[in-house]
RNA sequence: GCGCGCUUAGCUCAGUGGUAGAGCAUUACCUUCACACGGUAGGGGUCGCAGGUUCGAAACCUGCAGCGCGCACCA
């Protein structure tokens, strides 16, 4: 510090010290230097959004991931943070395919084609590759950025399609026509997790429909979506039901489209347990193409139903109809007036024409809950469609881990919520009809019989197994096979060889055009950075897997426990056989002070860089770290980074008075030469550390930095660096030599304490006020970041010191009595910069120098220490332990305000007497009660006795004038 | 419907059996030689409600209310 500004200039010292940390390699991990005494930690980035930019909610999650990995090299540990990026498919595809229309370049990404849309997505990513990467170095993250890592790398690809075919292999891949979330908006599949529901307004629509067989007779329908009865092909009851059952059997005239001939409307009436007699009116209409809950009453009855209609009644409905189309529009078979329509256009219609036959009955409002894209924020269509869904592998394990507790959740609650959701999994829907992605290693021809295949291939498929398509040793493909209608065979072969898919191709072999799930490379994620090959031998013999793998800590949002954390642990046992991180650390949720989520069509997410600009990262990593207890949402407001950054000022300022006042750094402390005040900050320092340290081994981060604000501020500099002064401003220089000393040490072991979580300002002032200077290289020396974390006093320190608890009475007692001295001031009205002389009528001996500590405390011009003082009548004064202090100053005090304050004091003194008094007055209490209870109360009693007497004394001074 | 969490000063939140706390905001005074991104001294709370356990409850138990979040195929 060659210069020395008045206030903290966060933005040159920032980039000054990034650039140092880089250029000496502070940040790579070296599996090598792994050793019983250099333990490894380690913690894998959720990698965020390729294209994304810096939100606060990556602030909070990475300041947290941050400040761990700072304590584990402060803690001497061999410290891998590994940084990369994920490819987002639905969110970057859409991004990159709204900006070419924008620009009028397509209408439809068809327009371009895949190979063309994926080069221009490649080019956007290239664009936008790097600016999270950089905005997290503007924030400190202390990263291997050595070995950032990118889900579509072309290694972590290949394990996606080893782990895919592996899987196919196993089994637990299949591909099917399945009832799915559809996103009309995305045009593609969803998995269960990327539905939201919300409430929605809408009406419940009564309808009739007549009995086939019983004209005249009418069923009242209750339903949300009118615009679905063309699909109709059923109406089910509940056997158990008196008022239908009768009707089980029968048909009832479906009324659109309406233009069909009559015979064409007639659905039977099926009866399932699964309708519930008191909704709506206990009829259903089975709508089994765009309903769930349909889809799977069809399932269970229509062999039965369709069965009967062979030779029975008429209808031509075979399965389920399909009325609306992929982009949500209504499909030709939903008729004449709806067909062409949008959605929720053809509800309206729908009601309007059953109006209009006569059949509508009445419209109610009505509140549901409805599935909404997560991503595109539409309403999901539930829709039939061919898609590739995962069994989840090694559920056992992973369900254990957590329940057992090998695995830890902060806060612990999360365990529970995992375990709901582990107990209840469904299987996954891993294909996406997107571009963008990880293209499913799976090639498909079709056979018009067994004659037409290669042998290889017709080989496998008699043994369902491997082969090798290509022929070459080494490469092979894994095949299925389905015979269909008229000896046709349709083979599936999955592989994650390219050979083997080259081939797959020149046998006419053609690959499945879905994408895979995002989730399904995140969930390789902490051991696919670590180059992971799925060979036990190799991977035995891989170094950052053998020292890091399992990860110790994985911090993220509770948002994306299903999407993300829990996948990873099914994974983790699957392919390394453990658990892929010991420690889940959830962050809270950053909303804003209203408490509503951050977005960007609130406008009220704050751009993150904006603030480190404006405040510094330190001030935005502080100011965020101290509002965000565990487990608990975080309210933003940018005034807890303005704390942030005035607490660094103060840290700034605080160092620049030790620099001040010059002399040698560091130099030895003499016990001999020790006030009391030196002994007291160092028993709150000793306090400090063993506070700090346990927070975050509790991963209280909030804690800790509260525990450090308090310490620093209302401690360090409130009272201790004030005391000091009574040392510098005076002539001794063995005694300023020694305070300087005290300083040193209680500031070198604060900036370690604050270098997690603010490590800019700790490193610049480390360095200026030479704490490095005396250290070796790789404590200190070099940088404050392998400094060793300061460790608790033990009772050799503290007997050489001389501290023990009776200094801190005495201390604080003084601190006590300076408060009250500067109380009598605001109570006289005289203004702070007015010079007074105080006497000091002391109870006990009081050597010059705490005098002087007194004088420089109280802000006094004089300070008299006088035994025999006798104060004239209305004098102010106030009584403590320590003495009687008076502010001899005439005419200047409003006595009966003074005695009104008094006397408020006093009553407030006597409830609490009282309170002590009843407690103490309770037999029971004394019988039942612990006897440091006791005692302390006792204590307590004659305290507020004493102050009592205290106060009583000085209302009576004034009262006899 | 089930589960979880929250309710403490004007605001945001700590505080899990023993004297109600912090930051911000607020009032008064002060540009005093580290810091006005500062200093000093104040004011402000029947700890959501009602019971219970206990010598003692903001904390533990029960019930209720309000808010929030998960999970769930009521059309």
């Amino acid at each position: 510090m060659s210069e020395i500004p008045k206030a903290y200039e966060p933005r040159s010292v920032e980039s000054k010290w990034y650039q140092f940390w880089l250029e000496h390699k502070c940040f790579i991990a070296d599996p090598a230097r792994v050793s019983e005494k250099r333990p490894a930690y380690s913690i894998v980035i959720p990698p965020p959004n390729v294209t994304g930019v810096l939100t606060l909610g990556h602030v909070l999650n990475n300041t947290v991931q941050d400040i761990l990995a700072r304590k584990a090299r402060m803690d001497g540990k061999e410290v891998l943070w590994l940084p990369g990026t994920d490819h987002a498919g639905i969110a970057t595809q859409t991004v990159v395919e709204r900006t070419l229309k924008k620009a009028g370049e397509i209408k439809h990404r068809n327009d371009l084609g895949r190979e063309k849309l994926l080069e221009k997505i490649w080019e956007w990513k290239e664009k936008h590759d790097g600016i999270i990467i950089q905005q997290l170095k503007r924030l400190g993250a202390s990263c291997d950025w050595t070995r950032e890592r990118f889900t579509m790398d072309p290694e972590y690809s290949r394990c996606v399609q080893k782990v895919f075919v592996d899987l196919y292999k196993k089994g637990l891949i299949y591909r099917g026509k399945r009832m799915v979330n559809w996103c009309p908006a995305s045009l593609t599949a969803l998995s269960d997790e990327e539905v939201v529901m919300k409430q929605q307004n809408g009406l419940l629509y009564y309808f009739r429909v007549e009995v086939a067989e019983d004209a005249g007779t009418f069923l009242t329908i209750a339903t949300t979506r009118p615009e679905t009865i063309p699909g109709d092909t059923a109406v089910a009851v509940n056997p158990r039901d008196p008022r239908y059952a009768q009707f089980i059997g029968k048909h009832v005239i479906r009324p659109l489209p309406a233009e069909l001939p009559r015979e064409q409307k007639l659905i039977p009436i099926i009866g399932d347990e699964h309708v519930d007699f008191e909704f709506g009116t206990g009829v259903l209409k089975v709508t089994p193409a765009h309903d769930k809950a349909d889809f799977e009453i069809y399932q269970r009855l229509c062999e039965k139903i369709f069965k009967k209609n062979e030779n029975d009644l008429l209808p031509d409905i075979r399965g389920p109809i399909e009325v609306i189309k992929a982009d949500g529009t209504m499909s030709e078979a939903a008729g004449a007036d709806l067909s062409g329509l949008d959605r929720f256009k053809a509800r309206k219609v729908a009601g309007e024409k059953l109006a209009e036959l006569g059949l509508l009955e009445r419209e109610e409002r009505y509140t549901n809950n409805v599935g909404f894209s997560e991503r595109a924020d539409v309403p999901v269509e539930p829709r039939l469609s061919e898609q590739w869904f995962l069994q989840y592998p090694s559920k056992s394990e992973s369900r254990a881990v957590a329940a057992e507790g090998q695995m830890k959740f902060f806060p612990e609650r999360w365990a529970k919520v995992y375990d709901h959701w582990m107990a209840n999994l469904q299987d996954w829907c891993i294909s996406r009809q997107l571009w963008w992605g990880h293209r499913i290693p799976v090639w498909t021809k079709i056979y018009r019989n067994e004659l037409e295949m290669p042998e290889a291939i017709r080989e496998a498929i008699l043994h369902d197994a491997e082969c090798s398509v290509s022929g070459l040793a080494g490469r092979s493909s894994y095949v299925r096979s389905e015979r269909t209608v008229a000896e046709t065979w349709t083979v599936w072969a999955a592989t994650y060889f390219d050979e083997e898919a080259a081939a797959l191709g020149r046998l006419g072999f053609t690959q499945d055009p879905d994408v895979l799930d995002t989730w399904f490379s995140a969930w390789l994620w902490p051991f696919a950075t670590m180059g992971w090959t799925g060979n036990p031998e190799t991977d035995s013999k891989n170094p950052e897997l053998t020292a890091f793998y399992p990860t110790t800590d994985l911090v993220t949002g509770p948002d994306i426990i299903f999407f993300w954390v829990a996948r990873m642990i099914m994974a983790g046992y699957e392919y390394t056989g453990q658990m892929p991180f010991r420690n889940v650390y959830f962050t809270g949720i950053i909303r804003d002070k209203q408490g509503r989520k951050m977005s960007k069509s609130l406008g009220n997410s704050p751009d993150p860089l904006d603030l480190i600009d404006t405040y510094g990262a330190d001030a935005l990593r502080f100011g965020v770290m101290r509002s965000a207890p565990l487990g608990q949402d975080v309210l933003f407001d940018e005034q807890h980074v303005e704390l942030g950054r005035n607490f660094c000022n103060k840290l700034w300022n605080a160092c620049r008075f030790r620099q001040m006042q010059g002399g040698e750094t560091e130099g030895e402390i003499d016990p001999a030469l020790l006030t009391s005040d030196d002994k007291w900050i160092l028993l709150k320092l000793d306090l400090a550390i063993r506070e700090i340290s346990n927070s975050l081994l509790e991963y209280k981060f909030n804690e800790a930095a509260q525990a450090l604000y308090r310490f620093f501020w209302s401690e360090f500099c409130d009272w201790y660096l004030e005391a000091s002064k009574a040392v510098f401003f005076g002539n001794d220089l063995a005694r300023k030599a020694n305070t300087s000393s005290v300083l040193d040490f209680v500031l070198s072991n604060t900036l370690r304490l604050f270098h997690p979580f603010l490590p800019f300002i700790t490193e610049e002032l480390w360095r200026g006020l030479g704490y490095n200077e005396d250290l070796p290289t790789d404590q200190g020396g070099e940088t404050i970041m392998f400094a060793r974390w300061p460790q608790p006093f033990g009772d050799d320190f503290k007997g050489h010191y001389g501290l023990d608890e009776s200094i801190v009475r005495f201390v604080d007692a003084k601190y006590e009595l300076v408060s009250q001295g500067r109380n009598l001031r605001r109570e006289g009205n005289i203004s702070s910069s007015k010079k007074v002389t105080f006497v000091l009528k002391p109870a006990q001996e009081l050597s010059a120098d705490e005098a002087q500590v007194l004088k420089i405390l109280l802000h006094a011009e004089r300070l008299d220490i006088d035994s025999e003082f006798r104060p004239r009548k209305g004098t102010p004064a106030v009584r403590s332990p320590l003495g009687e202090l008076y502010l001899p100053l005439e005419g200047l005090i409003d006595i009966a305000a003074e005695k009104g304050r008094l006397n408020k004091e006093l009553s407030k003194i006597d409830a609490e007497i009282e309170k002590v008094k009843q407690k103490l007055g309770n037999p029971a209490f004394a019988q039942k009660v612990p006897p440091a209870v006791l005692e302390e109360h006792q204590h307590r009693l004659s305290e507020w006795e004493a102050k009592r007497k205290r106060v009583h004394d000085s209302l009576g001074a004034l009262g006899e004038s």
